[in-house]
DNA sequence: ATGCCTCAGCTCCTGAGA
């Protein structure tokens, strides 16, 4: 079983790059971020002619996520319930016995900045609503485009990126308190390319210099987390003509 | 250096992304 998550910054643009990957990369699940797209504009019929059932969560502009998926999704729940919010960021649902959560983590601009002090308390509601969650549904898949480093090895300028934002303390204890909740980050169960990164900004040739960072991450649950085979990045969809400027991330089960 | 790309939108500039 393969699972991925891609941040495709708009689905309009990225919809035959989706596709093709699709084609090459059958996996049963897809989480995509960043559709800036409202739900009656949502592809459905052109991943169902590919084989792929869709459920959505967008809205205007900014934001919206999407679980692709073989089979259906079930008991689907959009953003987080107890914590009030107008954007749209997280769908979850259930598919072939996983408990699928695709999340847009909010990027926070500047530390300091109301952007930050939002995303710190989503952070805070997130990990609230998992607590609870995980003993719901013990198998969890928690991926996405979480727009927080773990440490220095996912920063390719470490010194330069200190204290800035994807890379604060405030951020990271967030996502090691995740951790804490039972998950674990699937990319360091495996020996990884040097410079491993998601995401290259796409000005200054950033992708060819490798100048990146890795904040699209795949967390499974302690439950899960024996079945877990392999964890990669693509990084073939970043070389294509108008690509997004983050990578796949997938996940295979056994 | 408050930009360098890219995308959406009350589109010929601005806000946001990361």
């Amino acid at each position: 079983m393969k699972i991925a998550t891609w941040n495709v910054n708009s689905l309009t643009v990225r919809l035959p790059q989706v596709l093709d990957w699709l084609v090459a990369n059958p996996v049963d699940v897809l989480a995509l971020q960043e559709l800036k797209m409202t739900d009656d504009k949502f592809p459905h019929a052109a991943f169902q002619a590919a084989g792929f059932e869709s459920v959505c969560f967008g809205q205007k502009t900014y934001n919206g996520v999407a679980l692709i998926s073989k089979v259906q999704a079930q008991n689907v729940v959009r953003n987080i319930p107890g914590f009030d919010d107008d954007l749209a960021r997280v769908i979850s649902a259930d598919v072939a016995g996983i408990r699928v959560v695709g999340a847009y983590f909010p990027n926070g601009q500047e530390p300091g900045s109301d952007k930050f002090e939002y995303k710190l308390a989503w952070l805070k509601g997130l990990r609230t609503w998992l607590r609870s969650e995980l003993l719901v549904h013990p198998d969890i898949v928690l991926m996405g485009d979480y727009n927080i480093t773990f440490d220095d090895a996912d920063v390719w300028d470490p010194e330069g990126m200190r204290g800035q934002i994807h890379c604060t303390d405030e951020e990271r204890y967030e996502l090691n308190a995740l951790v804490t909740l039972g998950l674990t980050d699937a990319h360091r169960l495996f020996a990884q390319p040097a410079k491993s990164y998601s995401w290259w900004d796409y000005r200054d040739m950033a992708f060819r210099r490798n100048r990146g960072l890795r904040i699209d991450h795949i967390l499974v649950s302690d439950a899960l987390k024996s079945r877990v085979s392999a964890c990669w990045i693509d990084k073939t969809p970043r070389k294509n003509e108008r690509p997004s400027d983050h990578a796949p991330v997938v996940l295979e089960l056994v």
